[in-house]
DNA sequence: CGCTATCTTGACAATCTTCAAGGCCTGTGG
DNA sequence: CCACAGGCCTTGAAGATTGTCAAGATAGCG
């Protein structure tokens, strides 16, 4: 743990533990899936030199929508939400995170989302202008992020279609493929994890949580999915998911 | 949608006028108010031999969603949209684009979005390779293009809170703000001109377009805005129509 | 000056939300 | 080991916002 319980020096870090190591970034695990990995030699040893690295428990923010952009981030470890909110508390998650991302982009003066600890988080903080600086040395870092940034549009513009356009039923769908990617298991179907809450796929849909756990049991009654628990479930028909979040599936039956 | 008449020759290119200038770059217009300003001197020169000048009439597509990311853009002049599509034809606009913006970023390999002219469009065409290896050579143009995509990044997340969150006055409200900041009037209210149609609307809003027109005939009769032609708006009262879009004004009346 | 496309307005329908209650799972303590 | 408590998830019924269908008005253009 180790804390820093509440004292006011630090606000904008309660509930994180700063380690200092040693060279952390050479020996890092996480530096094979993230911009990290553009560096090497020198350049690597001076990211080390402004890493600091962290850990965020469960529940606990780490980014603050509108607090000065003072940092960047690095997921080693973990998974987060990065969300946007109204004044009157209305949430939209603008994404999920994990081991790897970068996280900062976003970001002009002062951050345009928050980021909560869905899991326990470990991550590399950067100070800005320090980061900045290194940035102008390593050409390929400063590429590396700008493709990053490319990737990342990407995505959101996929995301304005989704939130724009979509049924519940295709953005749940959309929201379940898009998790499966990656983990694909032979035979009995594809398993996904949900390491988050149904608000906060809900918030991340577009929906209320009572629309997404309809639309899942609604799934799991058409035998498109399976439930082992809230937090895992298996891709059983996913031919007909595919169907559903490209949009093929808008007056289909499905009970 | 543009009407590809489908000639097989010159595909992507219907409707547009190719004009290879003489160093075009140095005396642009828009330079100023695009990325180019990020560089000088010989690499201007350099970015002058690879642009191509080229002209499309309205309704006319530029990109298309799925091709693979041949080039990049730059618009000199005129107004264009942005937007995806579902296979049923739904559409999603991601952004409406104007003069000194720069197109492509949101594109891997393959493009994520298609882009048609709302105005007659003037625009600088760039090969991605050529481009790609300028940039190699001009870290300042590199950084500015990673700070463009950074504000893209920020203005789809504000753009996903809108789609996903707010009301259909919400949307209304922020769009015609969104529209109305940078061309301020004194005295009467803030000129607001919509070179797109109201179906252009609803596609960025994630409505319809009678959503849209009865929200704006509400606003007029609330006297927030006044409507000279279907095209030109004054905004009249921009403090209600700012608590709308912050989503202030969940429940009033506005009939 | 009339034509056509766009926009506006109205009535009705559907999806999704809201409000409400019950069930399940997990972790804790006796 | 079992019982209990609390949060989270599921399910149901009613209601509201928005979408759909349809017709009429307006504006721009030849």
């Amino acid at each position: 743990m180790g804390a820093n319980a509440g004292s006011a020096t630090e606000p904008p870090w309660l509930g994180v533990t700063l380690r200092h190591g040693l060279d952390p970034c050479a020996t890092c695990d996480a530096r094979s899936l993230s911009v990290c990995d553009a560096l090497a030699g020198p350049d690597l040893d001076r990211l080390a030199t402004i890493a600091v690295v962290m850990s965020v428990e469960i529940g606990q923010s780490f980014i603050t929508e509108g607090d000065p952009a003072d940092h960047f981030f690095n997921l080693t470890g973990g998974s987060a939400k990065l969300y946007k909110l109204l004044p009157d508390g209305r949430c939209q998650v603008t994404g999920f995170v994990q081991t790897g991302d970068f996280l900062g982009l976003a970001a002009s003066t002062h951050y345009a989302f928050s980021a909560e600890a869905l899991e326990p988080v470990q991550l590399c903080r950067f100070a800005r202008g320090k980061f900045e600086a290194l940035l102008r040395d390593c050409p390929a870092m400063e590429r590396r992020l700008r493709q990053l940034a490319s990737h990342e549009l990407v995505m959101a513009q996929e995301q304005m279609l989704l939130l724009g356009r979509k049924s519940a039923r295709e953005r749940v769908a959309s929201f379940l493929l898009s998790r499966s990617r990656g983990c694909a298991h032979a035979g009995t179907g594809e398993r996904v994890l949900l390491p988050m809450t149904r608000t906060e796929i809900a918030d991340y849909l577009g929906l209320t949580i009572e629309t997404v756990s309809r639309t899942l049991s609604a799934f799991k009654t058409a035998r498109l999915v399976a439930m082992h628990s809230p937090a895992e479930l298996l891709v059983l028909d996913r031919k007909a998911l595919d169907k559903l979040a490209a949009g093929g599936g808008k007056g289909h039956a499905l009970t």
